[in-house]
DNA sequence: AGCTCCCATCGAATCGATTCGATACGCGGG
DNA sequence: CCCGCGTATCGAATCGATTCGATGGGAGCT
């Protein structure tokens, strides 16, 4: 009669038990206000039907929680985590989120197919903003009318999110006027991409005007703050081997047209910048400097010690998190900004001559 | 009277159409059972009440899925993650995932705490396990219990458990014969590690009787066809820096005791395996053949040409997604071998002398 | 011995949507 | 003119657990 497929519900563990729905309810949730020997009666019952513990589904309506957060990076997963920025922010959330036994869902900005049905049709507590401070995104939009809570790291900045965010402009202020100190007057950018068509090349006004992304603009103006207009080469991602093109860009030219300083936007594409110089036999930092900003860990540069603005991701991680944690237990934290640090290595020093 | 804040439900929306719960679920999901004329007053009065569709939590419970899919990987993301194969692994499975509007949810051996809590809170309606085959952790007895279907890239091979295999032994064993081909005799394997407790130096028995991983013992077995019995150095995790070190211990040698070629056990190993290399002063192949496996993207290689035994990663994710959303519309699919191609480049030769 | 208080347990409502079988209505054919 | 059939809509059961207020019984105190 009963079939040995249906998996039995804690109806049928309590039946069994001989207490009723609630009690074993509270006994698996560990409620002090059920008697001990009761519990074990329920647990045992439990175990002898094959009971593995109440259903997450429905516990998740009854609690009006799922015990999941998203998170949104930009681009499909393989080039989004080819970025050590990336990575290390997420692992951050991950941190604070396990300690609360809450899962991370990844939504990947897959071009191909908006990650919008997604959103409708996945029970979701908060989401963060990880990588993508798209203003205008449709998944945005949809997140706010569903009432779902938002965390942005470095943007969007919309009515209702909450921001954590990281002092791009002064830090990048700090590096600019190291270089400037260090006698630089001719200096370029790399930037990382403004928005994510692909393109590749120089920033001139109205490009720079239907940018993105708020950190890439923040950085742009840190260096201005100090230089005043500075020549800036967009790259079609942040990879080393986009910097790696646009190094040559910027080196492969007459040393008299040459910059003294390269300024990229991310360690990253510094790494591809100090590439670039050592293809074409170009002494860093004689012959030109290189800095870089997030601090990140490239294991691969070796021994050198690139110049750069240390942020702290990690712990940007764990803020976007513990905001997110606040606002699904309906408190509403203030928004951040996260102090960055210059750390001078060995790829910057004063221009030849 | 109404409250502001109180969001509205589908029963509200369909009050207000003036149409049954019902017809307006219809509604929402595009049933052709519904007259268009009375679909677009359901839509109409949803966005008068600000409704941005049904529930996720109550459909998920109805419909006895939550659209989510768990995805385990071995460590804290922040290691995981420095595994290019992972990455790729994780792209192809959100690749066939987000196809089906199904997320990703990331579980992560966080050592400190155990996932097991987690997955009794979060609704996952499979599991992958990407990059950890263990047959005795608790979170796969977990997951068999509650009955939530189960996919292992490489393992854990348990009953109920679809596995999606690679062919590591034969492909090492291509390997080994190249090697044994152009002479050499004198091999060492660069392994990676056969458990998760940050031991690293020689492999003996002892240790190997209770490795964990499928594709760590099948890569020293497809070697040991043609060699038989090989010295293998385990390292403590699969990085570029592990690598370096493993590399330095079996190349750091007088040249009598070195070892003509080195097989490490991934291309991310290989790639430290080259720096100590080249730290040494050693010539590649010239002085020492160096060999991996994947078939990974490793932009920082340069134009070095790694020898490896090429993977079909992305293949190997997409069919585990795959896999696993067959198991949820209750199908079982058969357990595959994937197999793999060896790709012969720069960095292995004949011998010296 | 009686009264009070407290602790363990229970009942019943509720979370919000989905879905199947039933119903009502309108139209065409005999 | 009536019957039958098809289509659009509706009712009600259901998914499985949580939780609050209520109840009953036993222990402690006077």
């Amino acid at each position: 009669m009963t079939p040995v497929s249906a998996r039995p519900t804690l109806a049928t563990v309590a039946a069994r038990a001989g207490v009723s729905p609630s009690t074993a309810s509270l006994a698996f949730s560990g409620s002090p206000r059920v008697a001990p020997p009761t519990r074990e009666r329920v647990l045992t019952a439990a175990a002898e039907l094959g009971y593995a513990g109440p259903d997450p589904i429905a516990a998740s309506l009854r609690r009006g929680r799922s015990g999941v957060i998203g998170a949104f990076v930009g681009e499909r997963l393989l080039y989004a985590f080819r970025d050590p920025v990336a990575i290390q922010l997420l692992d951050g959330i991950t941190e604070v989120l396990g300690a609360h036994d809450v899962g991370l869902l990844l939504l990947a900005g897959d071009t191909g197919r908006p990650s919008v049905a997604q959103i409708a049709r996945i029970p979701l507590d908060a989401a963060i903003f990880a990588t993508c401070g798209l203003e205008d995104d449709p998944a945005l939009d949809l997140l706010l009318a569903r009432g779902v809570p938002v965390v942005a790291v470095e943007g969007p900045v919309v009515d209702g999110v909450v921001l954590v965010d990281v002092d791009d402009r002064a830090g990048t202020a700090d590096l600019a006027r190291h270089l400037h100190g260090l006698g630089h007057r001719r200096v370029e950018i790399v930037a990382m991409p403004l928005r994510l068509d692909g393109r590749r090349g120089p920033v001139d006004a109205a490009r720079r005007a239907r940018a993105h992304y708020r950190d890439v603009r923040h950085r742009l103006e840190g260096v201005e703050e100090v230089f005043g207009p500075v020549p800036a080469f967009e790259t079609a991602s942040n990879a080393v081997d986009e910097g790696v093109h646009a190094g040559r860009v910027l080196l492969d030219v007459p040393p008299a047209r040459r910059p003294t300083a390269v300024l990229a936007q991310s360690d990253v594409l510094a790494a591809g910048v100090l590439q670039a110089a050592a293809q074409l036999g170009l002494d860093v930092p004689g012959d030109v400097s290189v800095a870089g900003f997030d601090g990140a860990d490239l294991h691969w540069l070796g021994a050198t010690r690139l110049t750069t603005v240390v942020q702290p991701t990690d712990e940007k991680g764990r803020r976007a998190a513990q905001a997110a944690m606040d606002l699904v237990d309906g408190t509403r934290p203030a928004d951040t900004v996260l102090p960055v640090a210059l750390r001078i290595g060995t790829t910057t020093g004063p221009p030849a001559r």
